[in-house]
DNA sequence: GTTTTTATGTCAGACATGTTGACATATTTT
DNA sequence: AAAATATGTCAACATGTCTGACATAAAAAC
């Protein structure tokens, strides 16, 4: 009834599907993130370090709570990840000249090639995982990350064109 | 010559489809894991108890050995979560008669239980999410994300029509 | 039947990531 | 002038992970 017939005739009940979409999350984000951690670690940083490199790099000149609303930590997380980051010369600070309270953040020189070295095993390992799974695949995944993703304000982040 | 054209003619290179499937992964697990972990700390549970307790229940009578295989940590790191299950009556250990060095898992009726209530959000925003998204996009997803799994003794998980 | 390997457990120490709570400072808005 | 905002900082704590070392029981190999 709310089967689903695969081509080879096999059943899948939704729940067996919804189960594995949990378990495809699971697998995915321990491989994803797998590399760059151990990368990480040969300078003494986390995961957390990553986020805040591939965030900061990806919006040049953001704030500081941008950074924590797109992270969603604490700014007292942030604070020590950010602090290292900074003292040791992967990220600058500068005050908006607009409002002088904020310190907008950039990659330095330095920052920008350790975000490129850390990502560039997952820009691979997605780009091949779209590639073998083809366009229509592509379009998949992203209608349905899309939908997982909670809020409006992110989800809009995914819409097709935007940059 | 290597971008995508969509319907509305806007272009997509593929370094952006690339750093949105990243992104993505990220906010897509970030919300995927929210409230499992808001109810985690009510026990004073965190995320590794609710890995834990998932897979026990998906394979009832497994060793301590393939859980470790699934997760991928070490044996040290698991023994404390597990160890805070056992006490707590969440999860019974049980010598295999055939191997009476191994400790097989399961869960009791109180893990049962509490697993139930710890997945039931996340099988609701992946069902939601493969619903809205439609059978075609869920076929790309599990295409895409599986490709992204590193090793083929976890992909073949992901087979269609498998259990 | 002794030796080696395997499965598991445990202790100790370290570090990264996150939390709450409290308070400080500078700047902008009201 | 007062209130709100953006950020920083100190302290204490829980959790998750690691490496390294050592222990025990049982199975497998010789």
């Amino acid at each position: 009834m709310s089967d689903i017939k695969t081509r080879e005739n096999a059943v899948v009940t939704v729940e067996d599907e919804v189960r594995q979409g949990i378990e495809l999350l699971f697998y995915a984000y321990r491989d994803f993130t797998a590399e760059p951690d151990a990368m990480l670690a040969r300078y003494n940083f986390g995961r957390a370090h990553h986020r805040v490199i591939y965030f900061v790099g990806r919006h040049p000149q953001m704030s500081v709570s941008e950074l924590l609303g797109i992270l969603r930590i604490t700014k007292q997380s942030l604070a020590r990840v950010l602090g290292q980051l900074i003292r040791q010369g992967f990220i600058t600070q500068n005050a908006n000249r607009a409002d002088r309270r904020q310190r907008l953040l950039s990659l330095t020189t330095q920052g920008i090639e350790l975000e490129r070295q850390l990502s560039e095993n997952q820009r691979q390992r997605i780009q091949r995982a779209f590639e073998e799974a083809g366009p229509q695949a592509v379009e998949g995944f992203r209608r349905v990350m899309t939908n997982v993703i909670s809020g409006e304000t992110d989800r809009v982040r995914f819409r097709r064109g935007r940059r």
